[in-house]
DNA sequence: AGTAATGTGAAATTGAATATCAAAAGCAGA
DNA sequence: TCTGCTTTTGATATTCAATTTCACATTACT
């Protein structure tokens, strides 16, 4: 009986955002302890506040967020815990062409490209399994191992097109 | 007579590096004339020695190369010039992982992307038309006009990955 | 509590891109 | 060739995000 309660509880977990949230809060403490880091209030709080974001975030805009509930975080500490999150596999590091490091959640094992609206900044994310092979392809050919790849289109979308 | 031997010198010129190096200066000369820029010693020297590069080069490499003849010419002057040639259409602006920019001969209608060794900083270039089609879909699917992409695959090459 | 190691926050530094500005050079006419 | 106007140059300053520094605070452990 427990168990089967204690199964169906975790499933549920899983699948939703709050879910989500627990995984990543676990999968950054276990992080934390291999590495031997210390568990610190605003390591806590970032960590908090980043989950609870939905766009891509860059560090200043994390900070002003932070900041606004907590006014005694610095700066530097918010850069160095967002680096520290995508060491821990639970936030990713993408640079547009804007030149300002941004922070996006990295959802298991999930990978996605860019599409971006010079326009109005919006960000579409797609995935391209054929693209993909395609470039193991291209690397295989050369002898390369791929560690990692970037992808981004630049344009105009739907709207800006008729604005424009 | 004269006739065919110019066409034959023309044909050999456009199949040769010394003909790309005139073709080039033309189209810079062209460029020039059309916006009315001056003539300048400091731009005939710049384009000259980038010309003479073959691989992708920073602003800084292309300072230290061109100071080395002449000594007198500043950062500035070599960093405006190189964007000047790309607005002319003979340079490509790229900007890969470590957040310096270089600039790379633009031949004719030709477009590749790239493959970088993180180990030795190789760069390869590659085309691949399936890989563009299948960018001109997602965007289509999206409603997005694409004017520039970027794809970059990072890894080791061949060396590095017996090498590390 | 005591201690050593780690984390924090304000400020400083870095590094590349870009702007500024006085002096030098190019250019069209006289 | 000289003149006067404009662009270009070169040294330097500024900008701006990323990153480092360091004195002080906090944590983990005994
Ligand atoms: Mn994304
Ligand atoms: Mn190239
Ligand atoms: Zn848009
Ligand atoms: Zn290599």
């Amino acid at each position: 009986m427990t168990t089967i309660i204690a199964v169906d509880t975790l499933i549920f977990m899983f699948n939703t955002e709050d879910g989500m949230i627990l995984e990543k809060k676990k999968a950054f403490n276990e992080f934390a302890q291999s590495k031997g880091l210390r568990s610190t209030r605003q390591r806590d709080i970032i960590l908090d506040i980043f989950l609870s974001t939905h766009q891509h975030v860059s560090v200043e805009d994390l900070y002003l967020k932070v900041k606004a509930s907590h006014p005694g975080i610095g700066y530097a500490t918010v850069y160095r815990t967002l680096k520290l999150f995508s060491e821990a596999g639970l936030a990713r590091e993408i640079l547009l062409h804007d030149g300002q490091t941004r922070y996006e959640h990295v959802l298991a094992g999930e990978h996605h490209d860019h599409l971006v609206c010079t326009g109005c900044n919006a960000i579409i994310e797609f995935e391209d399994e054929t693209i993909e092979k395609l470039q193991d392809e291209i690397a295989a050919r050369h002898g390369f191992l791929i560690r990692r790849h970037k992808l981004e289109l630049y344009g105009l979308c739907a709207r800006c097109r008729n604005i424009g």
